[in-house]
DNA sequence: AATATAGCGTGTATATTTTACACTAAGTAA
DNA sequence: TTACTTAGTGTAAAATATACACGCTATATT
């Protein structure tokens, strides 16, 4: 490799936002602090990208490590690189955003050197955040909301079985907004990309819902890419 | 500044796609590179990022230092981070879009060192570009493809009074698509966004046109930042 | 002066999509 | 058996999107 570029103290990171819905709530994973700076502070989860890694690699690394989880679905929506936003250099981080299934056992691995644990906190009561990180949450709660629009990212939340209303919850609790019962019911099924399962609910005390899962080979063939949820 | 973050050999850069309209068609910037690596090849405008400049800030210098102008709409969309996109070293490039109007001065800038030349071409004859800036060039239309059916941006490509018809234009070379002329006015001035100006085109062999302006003012009050155009 | 040319500017009818809205059905628990 | 809780369903009205063609006007040409 020939010694060209310019080189200063700088380097790159990764952060994440990491989406789980739980009983109707819309939830973020945050670390508490172990190191500093920031110490004692709650962060979003990150770290270093590695020599030998992608970003996207970094990205599955990271959260890997802190959920012992992989092949979570992941996407990279910005670049912060504000001069300070880190005390000690320049640290450009590059903002992923992760949706995850919480299956009950929300049981995330306490985790190494850098972080003493980690929670999952309701998006609309979070607890002040280290660096630039309360920006970093907001625009990638926006950006899952302009997605939800027109990708199926939704179901990422939620288990591979799930019941229409448990799917209205998470566009309801997503956009922030109520939506009519009928009205998503009948857009939702139109797509045709719902698999009715003919199977219910179990251990509810009420009338059961039928369980649906998302067809996605029929997606993928009706729709290339895009979608009008 | 305490030295404790790991370090190695690394740095990051800014690629921007300069988006131009002229004469009915869509173009991009490129430059014909006088340096190693990729010495005479075509390849977007970028730069390395320095030490004390913020990203956007960066952005706004490389283009500047291009094309002499400033105040020139642009945005984030994407960061590369392949280990080996840059065959020197590691290089995290992130890209930005830029729109400007080609007020028939198509001139630009003879550049610095890296180099030769800088020339608009039509996006639908582009060379084989350096590094992955195919790829980086792709992204960016796609990304302006969605977005000018939601934000404003179209307005970015065209000089400050404008036809309609010149309008409709820019929407038709960047979705790729015929639309209709009635439909399309219908809908653009139902917004209210558009100052009728009371004032023709002038110098053309027919009928002049109508010419409008952008109401950033009326915009911003009617959306917040949203629309569907 | 007459004519040709080229793009400007306009309206309506139909189809599609979105919205608003409330009750019965089914299962569980007491 | 009753009370409770959520599931599941249809229609009418409004709004939006689409398809479609011709007379107007300024200039250029002869």
């Amino acid at each position: 490799m020939i010694e060209v570029l310019p080189k200063f103290d700088s380097t790159f990171s990764i952060d994440c936002v990491v989406f789980g819905f739980d009983e109707g709530e819309l939830k973020i994973l945050l670390i508490e602090r172990n190191e500093e700076p920031f110490k004692d502070w709650w962060a979003l989860p990150g770290n270093i990208v590695g020599e030998g890694e992608s970003l996207d690699q970094s990205a599955a690394r990271i959260l890997n490590e802190l959920t012992g989880l992989s092949n979570i679905y992941m996407e990279q929506y910005y670049t912060f690189g504000d001069v300070n936003r880190h005390p000690q250099g320049r640290v450009v981080s590059i903002a992923y955003y992760a949706l995850l299934r919480l299956g009950g056992e929300k049981a995330v691995k306490p985790i190494s050197t850098y972080a003493k644990q980690a929670y999952w906190r309701n998006v609309k009561d979070l607890p002040k955040l280290a660096f630039d990180h309360q920006q970093i949450f907001e625009k990638g709660l926006e950006k899952i909301k302009r997605r939800i629009k027109h990708q199926p990212i939704a179901f990422e939340l939620l288990p591979e079985k799930f019941t229409l209303t448990q799917l209205q919850n998470v566009y309801e609790v997503i956009l922030n907004k109520k939506l009519d019962k009928r009205n998503f019911r009948k857009k939702m099924l139109s797509f045709g990309v719902l698999k009715d399962l003919d199977e219910k609910q179990q251990g509810v005390s009420f009338r059961a819902a039928t369980l649906y899962k998302f067809d996605k080979r029929r997606y993928a063939k009706l729709f290339g890419k895009e979608i009008s949820f």
